[in-house]
RNA sequence: GGAGGGAUGGCCGAGCGGUCAAUGGCAGCAGACUGUAAAUCUGCCGACUUAUGUCUACGAAGGUUCGAAUCCUUCUCCCUCCA
């Protein structure tokens, strides 16, 4: 974890400093980033198993005078100046402070760290961090004349080109408070044609052959490799349990347009249904528009559905009478559909 | 220290005294077409129980004016050049 790096901030890709955090969010963050990943590794003191150490411990009490004496004559500025991190920003002409100047030497110090701490000798990240790891292999072979190595793979982009990460819904989370494993589950199954094969690839442990034979598929029956590629994600994250059932919601919801018991619910007081509420205020409580005003442009451009009717007047009154076994399905468009429970 | 330039809605970027809630592009939302895909086309895209209405908003605070994103003053931050 970089506990202590992130007090630096890597000027890698942005063009505006990071806004640095206190020591309190960065412990949150560091434990909730804990959390995240308890469910991809297996965090322990085995032989293989995964151990998380925070760069605060060995940054944090660094001294300057030393510091510099002992790795930051390991630095020449022209090297610095080559790399992508500070050499766009120059080039844009966007401020660069001699504070996130510092980052990539702090990061090779922590592979160097790492390695004798921990005989650590590999570093994987996205290839923005290439420079950084570099210059930690660099710097390894000459103040402990260590054989480091880095291995970076591109970011990953989607075949049309977007950044991933992103969803209607904004980013994608991984904690399950965030983003429900629904919601991931939708996330992947909405992929675009050109990206299943490689995703199956990146984001399954699916054998080889098996993706290949998945990747043959070609107009609508890609659909099933998404399918496929939405579980299996899924699974590795929340487990075969939510991952089963968020499949199955999806299947009730879009092949028979029925309602899936894993879609989004929002609880609202059964007295308001009694005495009885405007649509667009409704649509809005559900959390399917962000303002009022959002609501009613959401039902007068006709994508909103009340139990699957096409809503037309924004004010129309929706009363208990709407309830069906005791929920009303709303639906912003075709992907979007919240259940609304009577409650009290 | 000196001389210039700049700060506009999520982002980029026009506007340079009224017709500006602010051109355009991107992003986003919805509709059409489809396969819960992409591309394309269309509409929407500050908030308010929606109103030819009110409020908030063009870095901050004052001022000029019937009226200011647009003019003036001060302040903050950024960029460029010179030292």
């Amino acid at each position: 974890m970089g506990g202590g790096t992130t007090k630096i901030g890597d000027p890698s890709g942005r063009d505006e400093t990071r806004t640095l955090l206190n020591d309190a969010t960065i412990a949150s963050n560091i434990a909730s980033i804990l959390k995240a990943f308890d469910r991809l590794l297996t965090f322990g003191t085995g032989k293989t198993d995964a151990m998380m150490v925070n760069n605060a411990d060995w940054l944090d009490g660094l001294q300057y005078i030393p510091f510099l004496r002992d790795i930051g004559k390991h630095f020449t500025i022209n090297r610095m100046l080559t790399m992508d991190s500070v050499k766009l920003r120059l080039e844009r002409e966007q401020p660069l402070t001699f504070l996130e100047f510092n980052y990539m030497i702090l990061q090779g110090y922590d592979f160097v760290e790492l390695y004798k701490r921990l005989g650590c000798t590999l570093q994987l990240g996205g290839s923005d961090q290439w420079g950084n790891i570099i210059q930690g292999v660099d710097l390894g072979r000459r103040v402990v004349d260590a054989e480091l190595f880095g291995f970076t793979c591109p970011l990953i982009t989607t075949a049309s080109g977007a950044k991933m990460g992103k969803t209607a819904a904004g980013a994608v989370w991984l904690k399950a408070e965030r983003l429900s494993p629904y919601d991931y589950y939708q996330f992947w199954r909405n992929t675009e044609d050109g990206d299943v094969g490689r995703f199956l690839k990146l984001f399954t442990d699916l054998p080889l052959d098996e993706i290949a034979r998945l990747e043959k598929l070609e107009g609508a029956d890609i659909n099933d490799a998404k399918k496929v590629l939405a579980l299996e994600a899924t699974t590795l994250l929340h487990g075969t349990d939510a991952a089963r059932d968020a499949a199955e919601t999806a299947r009730k919801t879009f092949e028979q347009g029925g309602i899936g018991e894993d879609l989004p619910t929002v609880e609202i007081d059964g007295a308001i249904l009694k005495t009885g509420i405007a649509t667009w205020d409704l649509f809005q409580r559900a959390g399917l528009a962000a303002s009022n005003g959002e609501a009613r442009r959401l039902i007068r451009g006709g994508g909103a559905k009340l139990n699957d009717q096409k809503c037309d007047d924004e004010n129309a009154v929706v009363t208990a009478d709407a309830l069906v076994n005791g929920i009303i399905k709303l639906s912003a468009g075709k992907k979007r559909h919240t259940i609304v429970k009577a409650i009290g």
